[in-house]
DNA sequence: TTGAAAGCGCTAACAT
DNA sequence: ATGTTAGCGCTTTCAA
């Protein structure tokens, strides 16, 4: 049972090898002022001689608070959620929280299961990029077990809780009609599932740019993937196999996997971008528009997703009052590159 | 106390429901063999209808194992570090371990500070990809604390423990050679910090390949970074000012981020890669070469990186005999894309 | 096959 | 300013 070496320093051989209570250490820990200098000192000395790390599990089995938050994303591997997630951990750690990530891979039974797992680790509250509106009943038994939790990114319908999100239905506007202003007709589109709210306002943004400047709507030209690259690609793929006349000449991938996806599909069938055919997406990708800067993208303060979730769900779990359920909507920005519009209006009608 | 909803079901609960201890419970929950199966089922309908999650702090408490492990990188935006994230993910799961993240931002400070969170969170064993030889001691405190745990990517001297890295050596080399054998003699290095054993690898790699070939090392074109993008820019800037003729014809960035760094600063400058000046770097950046297939890279397996560590984390918390400390090396591999090289062996020397 | 008691490491609430 | 007691939710041990 006894170890040799510390392993497991616990408070009572701190107390024991400073002479005094368990209690007393406990407070010299937790900085409370009610010790004499004296005391607080020898207490420090064999805290430092011995090594001793406070169990947090005790702790938190004690206080019901474990001072942990789980972040629940869709996909770690987006430079997207990457941003997210280290905006809130910044945040987290500022305050003490500690964070566990986790990837739900656009799966809901992921994403249940690892609800499950945070649950029984205590977690103190979550911040969830939901996999889609099957993810409604692990919401409400989150809201039933009274466990704080902030959605960033994606919303559910009906359900009124703390969401940090992108202005979608605008961006996805502005993107569009930034292409029709140079000229283009026939604009295709690569969408995610229906599902996922980001997906479905940014098709809504798209067609009413489509309307809104009297365009009549392709439905051979929208195609649907599931943000991932090979699902771009395939599109892309698809698109190409139209009849010369029919092909788009531009491409509105909505999220940033798509736009590769279909930018490698063009390479491969020799099509340029933008020269031969325009793309543009939702959600930058800042590494790869340093190398060779000509994708047009809305971009959005990812960053910022995950320090101002962070900072609501602080508010939940420190929270003295009931706050109604607050929704962000943050703006995305039109990130123009060596436009591909303008060699296009020109070559194009 | 009591609440009015299910927030915080415990084992007493169900047992009173089903109307047996909480010891049958237990055994129904960690499914044990010795439990009548109408009795099992009474509890199974119990945990159903209350909803009851076991309290993972609890049990830990108890047995002094949490089934976490966490997984500490230097920086958790490099799409590298992504992928062995990833891989150790999957393999953690699949094994019923949950994964703590966290990012040290190459700081030996922040990384001692998680360490000791990570520690106080009773995690069984740890992951590492340490920020360089000043996080010897903190290592040297694992094994004094019996904290199983594996280096990742980067490893630290004189400390004989398991190790999943590449052959930075010898991948340097091979892109060094690389470029020599296209004719370049002025090849520029932009390298991170000797205190990291693959920045100081790499740079070694680098020098066997000039010794090797004769080619003379020209002090003025190894710039020191921090495997971050703006010291990268701010090398090549410097790069730059040389005299026209002792400015290099290649850049070898030492990790990706340099390399998107450096390729900024060229561009800024009205140079052309890989027309102008060649630019090759350690580790890909998946998504930017699908945009514009031009960085000739060496690519390491991250993902491998990640599962293979897990798997001897594994091993060390579940080992019944004692291993000898392990060390895998992975071979990178040479990705040439649209080869810098063809080019530029027509037009320089 | 099932249950009772003890206790993991810590701290809230109450002494002193 | 310091100590004592009790117990968080679970499982280990031993008994029935």
């Amino acid at each position: 049972m006894e170890s040799d070496p510390p392993i497991g320093v616990t408070l009572q051989d701190v107390a024991a090898r400073a002479g005094v209570s368990t209690m007393t250490v406990s407070r010299v820990v937790n900085q409370a002022k009610r010790v004499a200098p004296a005391t607080r000192e020898r207490v420090e000395r064999a805290i430092h001689d011995l090594g001793f790390v406070p169990n947090a599990l005790a702790r938190g089995l004690l206080q019901g608070r474990t001072h942990t938050i789980a972040l629940l994303l869709t996909d770690i591997s987006n430079p997207f959620f990457t941003q997210i997630a280290r905006g809130v951990e910044d945040v987290a750690q500022r305050n003490g929280y500690t964070v566990i990530f986790a990837n739900s891979d656009e799966s809901p039974q992921k994403e249940a299961q690892y609800v499950q797992t945070l649950l029984s680790h205590q977690i103190d509250g979550l911040i969830i990029a939901p996999a889609g509106n099957a993810s409604r009943p692990l919401l409400d038994l989150l809201i039933r077990r009274k466990k704080p939790f902030v959605l960033i990114d994606r919303v559910i319908d009906g359900i009124a809780v703390d969401a940090v999100v992108g202005d979608n239905i605008g961006g996805a506007r502005i993107l569009t009609e930034h292409l029709i202003a140079l000229g283009h007709r026939r604009i295709a589109l690569v969408h995610a599932s229906s599902e996922i709210s980001t997906a479905r306002e940014r098709q809504r943004g798209y067609l009413e740019a489509l309307w809104f400047h009297g365009i009549e709507v392709d439905q051979d030209l929208i195609m649907e993937g599931d943000f991932k690259r090979a699902s771009g690609a395939e599109a892309a793929r698809q698109l190409l196999r139209l009849p010369q006349a029919r092909r788009p000449t531009a491409i509105f991938a909505d999220n940033n996997f798509h736009a590769i996806g279909v930018i490698e599909s063009l390479r491969e069938a020799k099509q340029h971008v933008p020269q031969d055919i325009a793309v543009v997406c939702f959600d930058d990708i800042e590494l790869a528009s340093a190398l060779q800067p000509f994708l047009t993208v809305v971009a959005q303060p990812a960053r910022t997703f995950g320090t101002i979730a962070m900072q609501f769900l602080l508010d939940r779990l420190t929270g003295t009052e009931a706050v109604a359920a607050r929704r962000v909507v943050l703006p995305p920005e039109l990130i123009i590159r060596e436009s591909c519009g303008a060699q296009l209006k020109a070559q194009k009608r």
